[in-house]
DNA sequence: GTGAAAGCGCTAACAA
DNA sequence: TTGTTAGCGCTTTCAC
């Protein structure tokens, strides 16, 4: 394959002219320029990007770390972060972590060694010394969602003990007593700040917080299925249930419908995320938003522009989007609803 | 950030001596070894992958075409690609091409330039000559699903005519008459032959084939929803729709409700590739079932392979995987189904 | 088992 | 406006 070597020396030209045609054309006389222009089309010559990232220490990477790539909450996110990448003119490493600490690390390792020019962290299970290995490097860093430390980074997330919060005081508003939640793996800070939400809800109508009723899931289908199950197996099974995201309140509606109740009539349930399809399930599922595009959106922006102006070392930015409750049908007490809401 | 110079000198060793130690520690005296690791953890150091890539000419990192990350159906694909990728050590570019011809060509160029080992394209729209810019350049090439032209490469699919042929003969099993059709964009070649296999399996019963009940679709709720609604205003509104993918069919879903009908006695549906939210809408939905999450792995696998071992020149495999009915509630007639499927 | 040095293809500083 | 050349950090061949 033609290197630069080639082209200039079949243009008749140095190899820093081919370079400044491809780099600063504006330095380069109108004749050179189409001369080596003509060669480069003649010998189908592709700059060789290595080489230039090499010389330039600068790879226009960004390294993508999802936890869960099939839960369509993550390509949203990923949506808005492609749409500034590529207009940018960067390209992502996408690296599926399927929330398993030890495959995020060894990601970072690899990514790293390829010296993308940023990462991108959602929802990450890493601790403060491997994000640490990434900043000690001086390499942008923007996180999306909670972490699992606290730590001075970009980060834009959602207010999920907000969120949580207000999921749990609806059902409360409605007028359930019994309330129990589905949380993802304790593991996600996002999570334990979820239950925190839910916690404080209860505690202001001094219900009780019982064990019992906070069943840890894995934040898909199948474990809001389970979750479920095990909730009305419980001596005095909830009258409502709160999920930690959709796709477990989803899992959770087939075990209610599977042991014979109806929903909201014998068991009400709320959501998080409001993935698109909480809004085709039957009976439609009340839920949290959480504006995941923009959120990919705004944590791009932000990447790019410390990568590309540095980052300013004081001033770390905590982006901080508000959840919305979003009332469907799957929480019940229309009558009661039209009240509240009208 | 300490370099390989440096970590030598540190070491008393050559750079050599330092490589190999990274790469054939085999061939390195365990006392050296020993010593070059430590002053690399010492100096905490990372090797420069790039550096690496530019020496062997090889990056270990695969480009992955996607048309479109929000249809559920390719993080499905994508996940099965993944798997392999990272189990064989190699990253994936991710470019969501929007099903936009000119995004892709462009994509193309740039990941020539990044000088990946391999492409995978996903229902690719490029032509011939785009196709044969990486061909040409031996770089290796699977593609998933059909592709506009017909080119020697390696491609895993499935069989897109027979499932439309499948899906089709089923609405016709069961006595519609009035069967219409709504496409996804037909620059796709995929949903040119979804048509064939609609139109094979109408001509089959003579029966006619109306352009007013083919509607081109996005491929998305949207254009489903809006297809249907044009297929409800005709004169003669259709017994039935066989929509080119789920996404649509649950678009047409909406629109036939909200149109006062319901489903599947006045109209019955049928999509087009199982995706999880098929099986929670209400009806649920009869669909063709295509196995994409190991077309991801055979794909992946097929492409490493070629990376690895080279290509031989020859023998460009083409694998083609059986589309399945999956009957659900959506298609009706419950009788006339238990007499067929019993 | 180890080291010296060429080379991978490019960019940019410097000189002309 | 253009050319010469020294890197960028690594791998590998060849010699010892």
């Amino acid at each position: 394959m033609a290197n630069i070597r080639q082209v200039a020396k079949k243009a008749e030209v140095s190899v820093a002219t081919v370079s400044r045609v491809l780099n600063h054309p504006e330095a380069v006389s109108i004749k050179t320029k189409e001369k080596v222009l003509a060669v480069m089309e003649e010998m189908n010559y592709t700059p060789n990007g290595i080489a230039r990232s090499l010389a330039l220490n600068r790879t226009s990477t960004i390294a993508l770390l999802i936890p869960n790539i099939l839960n369509p909450l993550y390509p949203q996110v990923a949506k808005g972060i492609e749409d500034v990448a590529h207009q940018k003119g960067y390209n992502l490493l996408l690296c599926n972590t399927e929330e398993d600490e030890e495959k995020e690390k060894e990601y970072v390792e690899m990514l790293l060694e390829k010296r993308v020019d940023g990462f991108i962290l959602i929802s990450s299970l890493l601790e403060k010394e491997d994000i640490y290995k990434i900043k000690n490097r001086n390499i942008s860093l923007v996180m999306i969602g909670s972490c699992k430390e606290n730590i001075e980074v970009d980060i834009v997330f959602t207010d999920y003990i907000k969120g949580a919060y207000q999921a749990t005081q609806h059902l409360i508003d409605i007028g359930y007593k019994k309330i129990a939640h589905i949380s993802g793996p304790l593991k996600g800070m996002e999570n334990r700040e979820k239950i925190m939400g839910y916690e404080k809800a209860l505690k202001e109508v001094e219900m009780d917080i019982s064990k019992d009723y906070i069943i840890e899931g894995d934040n898909e289908i199948e474990g809001g299925y389970l979750a479920a199950k095990k909730l009305l197996q419980l001596k005095k099974p909830p009258q409502a249930i709160f999920a930690a995201n959709d796709l477990m309140a989803i899992g959770a509606m087939d075990a209610i419908k599977g042991a014979g109740l109806k929903i909201p009539d014998n068991i009400a349930i709320v959501g998080f995320d409001n993935i698109r399809m909480s809004a085709l399930v039957d009976p439609k599922l009340t839920t949290i938003s959480q504006p995941v595009y923009k959120m990919g959106l705004i944590a791009a922006r932000l990447l790019v522009d410390n990568i590309e102006n540095g980052d300013e070392e004081d001033a770390k930015q905590r982006i901080f989007l508000q959840p919305k409750l979003k009332v469907r049908k799957s929480c019940g007490h229309e009558d009661r609803i039209r009240e509240i809401f009208n």
